[in-house]
DNA sequence: CTGGATTTTCATTTTTTATTGAAGCGCTTG
DNA sequence: CAAGCGCTTCAATAAAAAATGAAAATCCAG
C-alpha cells in the first residue's frame, strides 16, 4: 500500500493558496468585530469557492470539528453573511458567502455598538443620580466629566445611521 | 474559630457606587476597542477621581497586582489616555485621566483599523495575482468578488479621515 | 556612592474563551 | 415505522489571553 510520505500533520485536505489568502483575510476582519476564528475561517473558505459546500465539506477542508463548523455557520447565518442553497438529490444543506460585505459592518453597529452606547448612557444618567449626592468639590469634578463624556457618547450614537447609510451602499 | 463576618471575598479597599459605575463604564468600552479589563478599570477610577493617584492607590482600590497596574498604566499612557501630573513630595508618579476621549477612538482607528485595512487590500493584490492563474469557471467567480471586496475596503478606507474629524471634535 | 523606594519586566499561574466530539433530536426514506 | 443521515447541543478539554508577584532595573535623597 502506498501513501503520501510525511502527511500526518498537514493541511487536512490542502486548501489552495487563493483559499488560505481569503481565509486569513476574513478571521481578522471578522476578530475585528468580535467574531471567532473558526466563524471567520467558514466565510473566508466560502467566498473564494464558485460552488456551495456542505457543512461537511467545511469541517474536511479547513479541518475543524463537526460542532465547530455547526456553530461557525449558525453565526453567519445569523448575520446573514451565508445563505444555503436547495441542491437536487442531497439532503444536506449547501451554503454560499452573501456577498453584501455592508452586512457584518450593519450587524456589528446595530447589535454591538448601538447597545453599548446606549447602555454607556444609562449608566451616565445613574452616575449623574450618584454624583448630585457628593461634597461639592468632588461634585463638581464629576459632574463636569459626565457631562463631557455624555456629549461624547451622543455624539456618537449620532454618527451610527450616517455611518450605516454610508456603509450599505 | 471566629472569622469576621464574610468578608473574605469583599472588594479591597471598597470602591464608591460612583466608580464601580464609572469602572464598569469604561471596561466595557474599552474591550470593544481590544484593550483589557485592568486597562478599563484604571482609567474607569481615574475618570471619577478629583485627585491624582499613584500606583500603588490604584492597586489598592482595585485589588489589582503590581504588575497589571504598571502594565495598564503602559497602555493608557502610550494612548494618552492618561498623563502623570508631579506631586511635590512625593517620589511617586502620580496619573490623572486625560479627558479628551476622542483620543481612544483617533488611536483604534490608526492602530487597528487603518492598519488592518491597509493588510487586507494588500492581500487582495496577491489573491488577484493568485486567482488569474486559475482555470476560467473559477477564475471569473473569484475576480469578480475580489473586485466587490476591494471596492468595498476602499470605500471603508476613505471614509476613516472623514470619521477621525468628526469624532476629534 | 549607598540604601531604600518606585517601577518595570517576565516566567508562572489563573481565568477566560474557543474547540471538540459524543449524545441525542428530528427528518427522510426505504 | 425503523434505521440512518444530517445537524445541533453542550459538557469536557484545549488553547489563548490576562493577572500575578518575585526579581531586576531605575531613581533619588542623603
Amino acid at each position: 500500500m502506498q501513501v503520501a510520505p510525511a502527511m500526518l500533520e498537514s493541511e487536512p485536505e490542502s486548501l489552495s493558496a487563493l483559499e488560505v489568502e481569503s481565509i486569513e483575510l476574513f478571521i481578522g476582519f471578522f476578530k475585528l468585530i468580535g467574531l471567532q476564528k473558526s466563524v471567520g475561517e467558514i466565510y473566508g473558505l466560502l467566498f473564494v469557492s464558485s460552488r456551495a459546500l456542505a457543512m461537511d465539506d467545511i469541517m474536511t477542508r479547513l479541518g475543524i470539528s463537526l460542532g465547530a463548523a455547526s456553530q461557525g455557520l449558525k453565526v453567519l447565518r445569523s448575520v446573514g453573511a451565508v445563505k444555503s442553497v436547495y441542491m437536487p438529490g442531497d439532503r444536506r444543506d449547501h451554503y454560499v458567502a452573501d456577498l453584501e460585505l455592508s452586512k457584518f459592518a450593519t450587524a456589528f453597529i446595530q447589535e454591538e455598538l448601538k447597545p453599548r452606547l446606549d447602555r454607556a448612557l444609562e449608566r451616565i444618567g445613574t452616575m449623574e443620580t450618584l454624583a448630585s449626592g457628593m461634597e461639592s468639590g468632588d461634585r463638581a469634578t464629576a459632574e463636569e466629566r459626565l457631562e463631557r463624556l455624555k456629549h461624547w457618547l451622543e455624539r456618537g450614537e449620532s454618527m451610527l445611521p450616517w455611518l450605516l447609510k454610508f456603509l450599505v451602499k
